[in-house]
DNA sequence: TTCATATTTTGATGATAATCGAAGCGTGGC
DNA sequence: GCCACGCTTCGATTATCATCAAAATATGAA
């Protein structure tokens, strides 16, 4: 259930039921402790009660866990590459390789840098706001989200870490409105339009 | 158990039992199931086993899960700060307010900058290696340890980077030889000696 | 109002896991 | 060679937890 809504979308009691093969009943006694324990938040609306991850925190030590639980055993190299790998959401932004390269290309440039008051988490440059802006993105709307601006969040694939927080969001729902990126209906998984595959290569020397 | 060994110190298995509250032969089958899901290493020295955490990433989802269980309600002030969250070690270096503290001061001197690649990792500036040669601390012996040079590691208490991998791991030894702090017998926690106190207010600007 | 749908609560059952004492197995000391 | 010690394995007991069907609650639609 958890891992499923590490995409970021709020899903009903049923659905999440369902998804970890259980009847509603079963499910709902989970997600009333998962509730308690301030790891899901609710949002009812009408019959309807929709469960989403309770915050970051929560979605960060689920990662957290992935890395462990995830460990190859040592000196064995990787998988095939499947879509998830590629490209897909984490919370509420890009993941994966694609989500991995762009935070590389941003610091790279030097769109966005470390913030010196510590805290771990990134300052936009005067270049950055620069090149957000050809994407449509101002610092009015980044700002006023009460959030993190920038963080380093880590990727349990790459093991390295990608865009969170209001930037991270605002660029996925960008590549999303610029149809440079596809949601999968099912999934925490992204795919790539052609359009996106031209545009990444152009902006961000990113290549797929 | 797990809690008890983020301080970096291997522990046999009838100390962690008493830790825990356990017999040892329950303390035994826990820390079997701990071992094969690979978050604890075993090292064996004659008849006593020890116990350790198995790496850098078991200790980060600890952390991460920390940060959620230990989340006050929405707006509530945390309690008194005790020695715990004064300094402490994480793993094999230094957390708590002083462990922050440096990691703010490495960044804001310039000492060490976010590594340009990506990863999210620190790499130590020519300023920060004369700043180190100070202290003992040269880059052949960093460069020796294969582990990550420096990178952020989350502070459950600070909800901010302190600094980890081989450099907050020499730091913690240079503070404990040089007498700077003192380590608690008992717990994680680590006091912070009259001379600690002068030396960290000169050099680092780190008042206590 | 009445019915259908979504969700939760309740209560009973079965599966699973934690626990401990006793016994077994290495290792070090004498 | 023998014993003491630390640790693990085994077996049996007990407690706990997950699960589901049925009933209850709440909302929306007809």
């Amino acid at each position: 259930m958890l891992l499923s809504l590490l995409d970021g979308h709020a899903r009903t009691s049923t659905e999440l039921s369902i998804i970890a093969g259980v009847t509603p009943s079963t499910g709902s006694v989970h997600l009333r402790r998962l509730e308690q324990d301030r790891l899901v938040k609710t949002h009812r609306q009408g019959r309807h009660h929709y469960y989403g991850l309770s915050g970051p925190e929560a979605a960060r030590a689920l990662e957290a866990l992935q890395v462990v639980a995830g460990a190859p055993r040592a000196g064995f190299t990787p998988s095939t590459p499947g879509p998830l790998l590629l490209a897909r959401t984490c919370y509420d932004h890009m993941a994966g390789r694609l989500g991995v390269l762009l935070h590389d290309r941003f610091t790279q440039m030097q769109w966005m840098a470390i913030d010196s008051s510590g805290g771990g988490i990134y300052q936009v440059t005067s270049g950055g706001w620069k090149m957000l802006a050809a994407l449509g993105i101002e610092p009015e709307s980044l700002a006023a989200a009460r959030r993190k601006l920038a963080y380093p969040c880590l990727d349990w694939s790459e093991r390295r870490p990608h865009i969170g927080g209001a930037l991270g969001a605002a660029l996925l729902q960008a590549f999303l409105q610029k149809r440079w990126i596809a949601r999968d209906p099912d999934s925490r998984a992204v795919s790539i339009t052609s359009a996106g595959k031209r545009d990444l290569a152009k902006k961000f020397s990113v290549v797929f």
